[in-house]
DNA sequence: GGAGCAATCTTATCAATGTCAAGATACTTG
DNA sequence: CAAGTATCTTGACATTGATAAGATTGCTCC
């Protein structure tokens, strides 16, 4: 019978087996939730064995690691768009909406760069890499429209201001706990904001330099 | 033998064992994190079978939702605390302090307060509940500092943008992805974001209304 | 070109975990 | 005190992450 060696042929040897698994697992993660994502899920939407994964990976923590790396890596290149492309002075602006569209465009993704999975011990250097490279592109544009240099003391007091709102802003929505976060546009929650910074800062009394 | 017997009286009807349940719980989520609390390790601290727990709470997102609405509930009386004794002007400042010390001093549990584990279907009311009312304590500072009524369009916007950057602020810091996470007083935290608001607000144009 | 080696994948297996079903025990109420 | 209900236990099952050992394939080196 030629069942074994025709199976073997199917399933041996599928070529480069580490980007499928990434590609089944970013797709299966949106599907079933960061916390709800098993290998052998993934392994099965690929057509592999369940231990397949760990000649490729060391753990699960690697694999999802690396799907986070990978979403710190296409947040990096929206935000250096919205930078690019951005019109007149709101850059941040732009750079905002670049985050917040990147974020409830993968939502389980944006979940998952930011979890509670990631600690000291299970840190990946691929992960922790592209998250610095991501809040440099943030630096960048806040150092441009400060007009500083990128590692003043300003530029980076107001980079950590900025990431924190926007992120703030971005995991209110992601997780619904803002009214109408389904429905309204990224525009809307964004601008909104900006308008109650600005009635904050209005009536709060001027920070102490 | 009395064995049976001694051994029945010590675990049988243990008396309010959900809040013991919880209590351990709780302990536990500091100690190993909020991805790795299991519901078997509770019960063995506590002293019980494994599944005594299903006796109080349908499974363990209830327990865990419990733990988040607690935690959220705290939150609320931490905030309630910093509004009646808020010095002066800057109640905000007091509030984003002490929000930042009761995430610092519970990390963990904060993290399963905003953690992936509650969806639409997952969710309890008693979670929705305690969320609700902690941004209400929220929302009634920021009233207060705008001088405003707590259901003006304003005060929605502004209360949006305060717990955004806070809450931003916050998880950066629990998760660690801030220089000096560890090290650093809750004051320098909140002070050095506002003093980078401060810095952007001063170079972007002004909002339109 | 073939032997051997390394990379790749599979099967078998284990421990931990959430959860259910059924039975044992203790409290409560008539 | 008897019966019922609340409470807790034991036993079991499915799922999952992970390891070990074996099978298969491609590559290299003579």
């Amino acid at each position: 019978m030629a069942k074994p060696a025709k199976r073997a042929r199917d399933t041996y040897h599928v070529g480069n087996l580490a980007p499928q698994l990434l590609a089944a697992a970013r797709a299966l993660l949106e599907e079933v939730g960061p916390t709800k994502l098993s290998l052998r899920a993934v392994s099965e939407r690929v057509g592999v064995s369940a231990t397949a994964a760990y000649h490729h990976f060391q753990n699960r923590n690697e694999l999802i690691g690396q799907l986070a790396a990978q979403g710190f890596a296409e947040l990096a290149g929206a935000l250096q768009r919205a930078y690019s492309n951005g019109s007149g002075l709101d850059k941040l602006r732009a750079g905002s909406l670049a985050y917040l569209h990147f974020a409830r465009s993968n939502p389980a993704l944006y979940q998952l760069m930011f979890g509670p999975e990631f600690t000291e011990q299970t840190m990946i250097p691929a992960l922790q890499r592209e998250r610095l490279a991501a809040f440099g592109e943030l630096k960048r544009m806040v150092a441009d429209t400060l007009g500083q240099e990128l590692d003043s003391a300003e530029v980076r007091k107001a980079s950590v201001a900025a990431w924190s709102y926007t992120h703030g802003l971005t995991s209110l929505v992601i997780h619904g706990l803002l009214p109408g976060s389904a429905e309204y546009s990224d525009e809307r929650f964004v601008d909104r904001t900006l308008q109650g910074f600005a009635a904050l800062a209005a009536s709060c009394s001027p920070p102490a330099q």
